[in-house]
DNA sequence: AGGAAACATTGAAACATTTCAATGGATAAA
DNA sequence: TTTATCCATTGAAATGTTTCAATGTTTCCT
């Protein structure tokens, strides 16, 4: 497992400090893995900008992976990432 | 292990979601579980309230713990919080 | 081609966080 | 009791984040 470095773990940290970010995560582990972006509208109250936003974030730290398909796009979690995440908070245990 | 709502793992991503409070548990894991404050104004280059600022947004989200020693206070980590907030994360992959 | 659907970008308002000088409160030492 | 030390609080400036209306871009359908 790779070491991840402080400043990325900041990241990732940040992109988790979000109520409609953990949503959205909690949203696509219920959906099965995959999320369509369109999903998200009906159990998120935000407006589209807002939420397109908050996917960027996730993306940006690739805590999930988009994936495209002819209009739409689908979001699956990325495991290596939050794996690599929870290296890093065992390594700041004694 | 107590299952973590995503209220308390928001705030505690919050509180990790800072360069200098992940520096202040590198030194506390660095110290070998016990810092003193007074050891973070080596560390740490900013001014007196403003790591005082830090070690409170740690100790509200009991990721530390403080304990007095006269008029100093001595922190460790609490690997309990950890371990649930890792639980958590857990919980998000499939 | 033209219109519609899905997502992205921009720019600005509202809100939250970070930082520090100044000051306060508690404990220890003289 | 006076003084010094350690940490906490306050208040304000600077900076960063969240939100949305408006608009842009890409792709699909007719």
């Amino acid at each position: 497992m790779a070491q991840m470095d402080p400043k990325t773990a900041e990241k990732i940290s940040k992109a988790l400090a979000d109520p409609t970010r953990l949503k959205i995560l909690s949203e696509i582990k219920k959906k099965n893995d995959w999320l369509y972006c369109v999903d998200l509208y009906d159990s998120i109250n935000l407006a589209q900008p807002s939420i397109c936003h908050h996917l960027k974030q996730l993306t940006e730290t690739a805590i999930i992976l988009p994936e495209k398909e002819g209009r739409n796009i689908k979001y699956a979690m990325n495991n290596e990432v939050i794996d690599d995440y929870i290296g890093f908070l065992q390594g700041l245990k004694k």
